[in-house]
DNA sequence: ATTGCCAAATGAAACGTTTCATATTGACAG
DNA sequence: CTGTCAATATGAAACGTTTCATTTGGCAAT
């Protein structure tokens, strides 16, 4: 049977009340009697029931973290993030992953808020039903939006466009796009910045040819190398000299299917990321890549779930390029 | 103001017992009046307080998961594996790092015990301090040993042999080692593993020499990558024509490593690593590694933790030999 | 008409806290 | 010696559930 404060009141000869009040630091007890109860509760290893304490003060110090997949490196990275900041301020992570489907998502955000969790972050897969089913609790959307909520992402746009610019300003005139699965809003909006970054330079560049060739799939490893095979694979003199992808993880698989098909990174084909995980600045070449500024990512996140920043709808960042050795200047035309 | 179970009955004319059991299906309750709470708890959409519940019950359902960085594949792995089962059972997971830092770790420890979890499961860090402290929450630890708590790990002690007796039969006759820290007894067991393996078998072969390298870091792809480059930088003709690793983070490091220094895998350099990460079979070449059978740690692990298995203190999983490509027969002695 | 029985609903207690109104104490002024 | 006040301790209520001992009502058997 576990020690309550009552056993703990009874030992010391005082009022539960007066326990309590030793707990909460800031109440006014007398030195005597307060060094007696800290006695008896250092005595009987007294640890007070967070369980009585949610109830009566109808507050539980729970964040949850809702994802699509804690072994994508970038959502790990953001959990990591989340939860040091989060346990720095006394507050416990609540994970679970929605495996990029609606039906689990909805389920887990039933479960989730069914703990009573003070704040919850999301990133959302499927854009109804979550909506108001998390009415109530203070919901931080990240990377995704949905309806009505606080949303907080790198401006995606903004990525695509400088992937683009870069791999142009290269003087790569024939680019390739791996984008991200068209159900997300993510995808959608990297995939448009790299086309509104081609349609830019060509305006700029009154009308200089520029091909490009998109094709679209998950944002996994193996997308990225099976995608980036078909790219690879045009007839001789149209394959793409550069091609950007919709995250690191697609850029490495890329980078597999290159070298399975015996091109060389970057000197016949550049390539250039989205995120900068980890790794990518450990497989050879370097990846280049758009970061998103995770921390920051993170912090606001926790900040706005915690009611913290103003009741501001949406914070956008900005995507920084990080020219490392997987992108290099196009070969000279033949 | 939240609806509690008060208001439903209230509306539904009945009491908060009848609620409670029209709640727990299979209490017997009046097919009309079950209908008609029904009824009132659609229409008001209540939905239970787990505070109270909790409480009443004396019993949360979360299990706490303690690891020290969910940024690592292996453990990113093992965090999706048993949230998985443990959300298909009806629990919740609460994630901490603790960076490999006891002090985190003992706070850590703290804290998820104050929030009462049903459960804990743990990559212990230090040896002391926290066994005195888990006392009263079934603790199940996961790959690290912790005094007096059940243990589900693979045989890393076997695989530490099984990595060096596949580089010794592909011919290889001078080896390096990148262990992890002494400080783990996972580190301890995978080296003196890989040793015993080199001894075994200059016992059978009557004391053929086989040299062999023993560096040590940290499990992560930098230390990989820096190790390798100290073993690979030896001086020519004593420059070890096989590697093992003790985690693919480490190898692929290495790799990293190699492909700097211009030596070519596996032709001139054979590479073993340990856990088979998602990531092994996607880099060039692909990595031969000693697996970790996680999902099967997962489930262990959290059946013994909800207490459904004999209380054995503790499980051992063989792991298993993955050849790819990043191993293969050593070169020819000139 | 009385009794006994069963099914089903009720009322109240209990879980471990915090908090607030109230009670106690001691010191000190009048 | 009384009255007042500050300082501090107490007791009880409340948080939202579940559960158990009781009550209620209907109906069959006597």
């Amino acid at each position: 049977m576990a020690i309550t404060i009552k056993d703990v009141a009874q030992h010391a000869g005082v009022s539960v009340g007066t326990v309590s009040r030793v707990l909460a630091k800031n109440s006014t007890v007398n030195d005597a009697i307060r060094l007696k109860v800290e006695g008896v509760i250092e005595q009987l290893g007294y640890r007070p029931s967070s369980l009585g304490r949610n109830l009566r003060l109808n507050r539980t110090y729970l964040i949850g973290l809702l994802i699509p997949d804690i072994t994508n490196p970038f959502f790990a990275e953001l959990a990591k993030q989340v939860e040091m900041l989060a346990s720095a301020e006394g507050y416990s992570v609540l994970l679970a992953n929605t495996h990029d489907d609606p039906k689990a998502e909805q389920m887990q955000v039933e479960a989730m808020l069914s703990r009573l969790p003070f704040g919850l972050i999301l990133v959302p897969v499927s854009d109804s039903a979550v909506n108001t089913i998390v009415a109530g609790t203070r919901t931080v959307t990240v990377d995704r939006p949905l309806q009505g909520h606080a949303l907080v992402s790198v401006d995606n746009a903004r990525g695509g466009y400088m992937a683009a610019d870069h791999l142009l300003s290269l003087g790569h005139r024939n680019l390739g796009y791996i984008s991200g699965p068209s159900s997300t809003e993510v995808s959608r909006a990297r995939r448009s910045g790299f086309i509104s970054g081609i349609t830019e330079f060509r305006r700029q560049h009154s009308g200089m040819v520029v091909e490009s060739r998109i094709v679209e799939g998950n944002f996994d490893y193996l997308s990225g190398e099976t995608l980036g095979r078909t790219l690879l694979q045009s007839a001789p003199g149209t394959r793409p000299t550069a091609i950007a992808t919709a995250s690191d993880q697609q850029a490495i698989g890329l980078m597999r299917a290159a070298a399975d098909l015996g091109i060389r990174v970057p000197e016949d084909l550049s390539i250039i990321g989205f995120d900068d995980i980890p790794l990518a600045s450990l497989v050879f070449p370097r990846l280049t890549t758009i970061r998103q500024p995770i921390a920051e990512i993170a912090r606001i996140t926790l900040e706005a779930v915690l009611g913290r920043l103003s009741p501001q709808k949406e914070w956008m960042l900005e995507p920084v390029l990080i020219r490392r050795s997987s992108s290099a200047f196009a070969p000279p035309v033949t």
